[in-house]
DNA sequence: ATCGTGGCTGAAACCCGTTACATCGCAGGC
DNA sequence: GCCTGCGATGTAACGGGTTTCAGCCACGAT
């Protein structure tokens, strides 16, 4: 591998003109420039990357440090990441904490020296640790997740309002016993989710005491809360999970024990997932712009990194749209059979 | 950001026994390493990765180019590729080229000293130019990609069978008149698959002339192929789409045009994804491990980067395994209806 | 007492670029 | 003809680590 040095000798200028030369700056004569590129070529001259950005103090390079690397909500995520990144010339450093909080400590300092900015989607873990590693050092977006004591922009999703949205909807079709598939406790989406469920539940239906089954975001999850259902002896008309992988688990489960779907119960979920339009009946749903949640955030890194001292204020919240499909279809009193259970 | 000097100068010691400290060399008193230890504790030292790459010419990271970042075949050979890499303690920098090939000599040689090897999954586009760029100056694993100019281990699935297996089922299913809808004409993928699909035929129906569909991988293809097929005058009983997507496209919209599949005609896809087992009925298609195909390749680039010379003759191609569902269900001489068309 | 041995330690070179600063030559102004 | 100023070029420092090599010291053996 030839090194610029290699370069300069080979066109017999010194390393710092053939430094200027490559990199275009003016102060130089177009025959040096001339000799220096025809040299570089010869040589297949490429520039070390590691070592440029030990001076530029630049590394062109962006770290985005995940939960799990794993479905759509992933690579939906990346898309949008990259779509704004590639635009800037940035590279992506993957990174993922598998949900260990030591993990993550240590994946956020491995960058140190490797990136230019951060777009960081913290663990549901306890978030203490890393406030002192995350203390100023490089300037990070967070994803989903929001914290005062954090002082930084952030981009989320409205999930409260999401959830709140979608109760309403099911409450406004007639649906009377609403029950909410939640999900991992410690899980903030999921909290926020499950407060919006109540809280609407509360206002539209003036329920105060709805039911709520535990899930964990996974298809079987939803097939275990549906079985749940069907087994329990508290009545449900319409369910709501918390998303969409858990409401498609839970169709399958109630069609297999032999109930229709929105026709003995509706089921609703959220994220919007390209499945939902796909099983069914098709799932009514809260659709969430995942490729935009990462555009945005790196769009905000990008201010940053051009000098601009965002914080919290900055943040960005989206809220996701209803999107009403067949699975909880107007419940249509001639047809329904009444309440289950 | 304080450095190493730092922290050899508030312990009162050399940078070199910092250094010997810090990274656990054994010459080194264990008073020593406490105070040095302390000192970068307090001091909140992380090492500069930038800089300690370009003295130990190793980075730490593997270099991951494809096509695009989208879908589930991205976020699963990813997850594949960082289950392996996270254990050996890599990174991963991820670069896509979107389709062009000047953009993929780009980034290919943005890699130079940022990264220790190379996944690399090429365009379809001509493979020319990636020769002189990829002669030999970093370990690297292809994916999905064979070439024998380029004498570089490569891990492939193997389309060629698969499609042949599938259209053999087909046959014995009993279907007569079955057409492939294929992918984009440079996509290697599709062309194997179409091969597969012809050499099939031939040998296990005897047909020379198949009717072949043109299609580009999308559910939109999908769509308009299914819409050639009823609004055309030539009969089919069965479809083999040459992936997922479009099988489900078309299954959507010749149901739409109010065909039954598999009763009026059997339809089938290739890869798998999740969608095939929720869609009703469920898709018959080839399973193929795409996690598996991104950690296979990490594997052998491991082993590259312990120092074993691999070349073409390690590739590893993995066969996809057919998954028989009800889209392809046996048809019934009793309750069909015939040859459509 | 002397010499050799071995283990710690520190100074300095090195990795590969970029850039501040010094130098040099040349043209123009007086 | 001499000085000034400017633009092109070269030298060397620098960034933040690692590593070689030499020096130092204490200890044991002769």
């Amino acid at each position: 591998m030839s090194t610029i040095r290699d370069v300069a000798r080979a066109a017999g200028v010194s390393v710092a003109s053939a430094s200027r030369a490559l990199n275009g700056h003016s102060n130089v004569t177009p025959a040096m420039r001339e000799r220096v590129q025809r040299a570089a070529q010869e040589l297949r001259y490429v520039p070390h990357s590691g070592a440029r950005s030990l001076t530029r103090r630049k590394t062109d390079t962006i770290g985005v440090i995940l939960p799990d690397l794993f479905g759509e909500f992933f690579s939906e995520l990346v898309r949008g990441i990259d779509l704004i990144a590639h635009r800037s010339g940035l590279h992506l450093l993957l990174s993922n904490m598998r949900g260990s909080a030591y993990e993550t400590a240590s994946a956020v300092q491995a960058m140190r020296g490797r990136i230019d900015g951060l777009l960081f989607m913290p663990p549901n873990a306890n978030i203490e640790e890393l406030k002192t590693c995350l203390d100023g050092v490089t300037p990070t977006v967070l994803l989903n997740y929001q914290d005062p004591a954090l002082n930084l922009p952030c981009v989320t999703i409205d999930n409260y309002a999401g959830a709140y949205a979608m109760t309403r909807h099911l409450v406004e079709q007639g649906y009377q016993k609403i029950v909410h598939i939640c999900g991992p406790a410690h899980n903030f989406d999921a909290r926020e989710r499950l407060r919006g469920f109540r809280d609407a539940l509360r206002e539209h239906a003036g329920q105060r005491n709805p039911m709520i089954l535990p899930g964990d975001f996974t298809e079987e999850g939803g097939k275990h809360a549906a079985d749940m259902l069907v087994s329990g002896k508290t009545g449900f008309d319409a369910v709501f999970a918390a998303n969409d992988v858990m409401a498609v688990g839970c169709i399958a489960e109630l069609e297999a024990r032999g109930l229709r779907v929105p026709h003995d119960a509706a089921v609703s979920g959220f994220d919007d997932i390209p499945l939902a339009r796909h099983i069914t009946p098709q799932l009514t749903t809260m659709q969430v712009h995942i490729d935009r949640l990462g555009s945005t955030a790196m769009l905000l890194l990008l201010r940053m990194l051009g000098g601009e001292e965002l914080d919290a204020s900055q943040s960005n919240v989206s809220v996701p749209s209803l999107i009403v499909r067949g699975s909880t279809g107007r419940r249509d009193a001639a047809k329904a059979p009444g309440i289950i259970g």
